[in-house]
DNA sequence: TAATTTAATTTAACATGTTAAATATATGCG
DNA sequence: CGCATATATTTAACATGTTAAATTAAATTA
């Protein structure tokens, strides 16, 4: 495949949506390889951390704060369990739900991870400038509040 | 799935990637039922649009342009070109290269779904304010540049 | 020019994204 | 209580994401 590596004056024209899968693109890149170490994939790593981060929870929680739909996070639980990093049981209370919470791998694993996607996302900083990405963050956040305003479902 | 639209005041926190998802995927919320009605996904738009504004490409810089892998885009191209949206030829100065243009009724449907495309972005525009769209843009845009800095492979 | 290396694309294999339908359990109500 | 409806999760089906390997053509070089 093509990679002449042209500085590609990137024009202002762009849609959104897609600054938005390049701009991840990018960060990105600098993640896979550590999470190739130590064979997570990306969506294995945000249930990973958001479970570590916390308590163990339902399904519907962990999908929404990990930012998966459900179908998706049915298939990650699965292999997640078969790798003995989570547990899966039924909530007593509703047996609807499903909790899921880590293992004791699950959490060694955590502990070996996030020390070095500390230390890269810190590089991000450096290379981006602190002050642009508390910005960044500033704006993205008030993007998703702004668009979800008039597209949340209310159910009254 | 539970949605119980609470705000959910998020946290400055998270992690940039995750962000950049989020804003993604409220943006595209308003695009999707557009693109369902006219029977393109998501990808297929942005390979339609690329070609639509500009001449046929090879598949290289075509996936370049459109943010998208190889392998998709092969995939791609094949539905594109089953549809009857697209043309596939080979380079003649270089029988390796795959070259993609627009067939008459890709040119077609691009016309119609691009209006309605620029109305929805618009829309987001005034949801977000353009001041701060701008902005948004800017700082994408050097995001990507500065993460790109030193990590591209210069083959020397 | 034949053998080697490089480049463009595709294939393969597996994981996830996305929507709709199926399942199973709770809840509300007559 | 018994049934209709709502809710949580999973299945199913198809498209794309991602990496590695295979394929084919071009460029290099001995």
């Amino acid at each position: 495949m093509r990679n002449n590596s042209k500085p590609e004056l990137r024009s202002m024209e762009e849609s959104l949506p897609m600054l938005l899968l390049r701009a991840r693109e990018a960060a990105m890149v600098k993640f896979r390889p550590l999470l190739r170490d130590h064979g997570l994939t990306e969506q294995q790593w945000r249930v990973l951390r958001v479970l570590a981060t916390g308590k163990p929870l339902d399904a519907g929680e962990l999908a929404e704060r990990s930012t998966l739909l459900g179908p998706s996070l049915t298939r990650i639980i699965k292999s997640l369990e078969r790798d003995g990093l989570v547990r899966r049981s039924l909530d007593p209370a509703d047996q609807r739900r499903a909790v899921i919470a880590l293992t004791q791998s699950g959490q060694d694993k955590y502990h070996q991870v996030s020390p070095n996607s500390e230390h890269l996302y810190q590089e991000i900083e450096q290379q981006f400038g602190a002050k642009n990405l508390k910005h960044l963050n500033q704006l993205l956040n008030q993007l998703v509040t702004d668009l979800e305003q008039g597209t949340i479902d209310v159910k009254r």
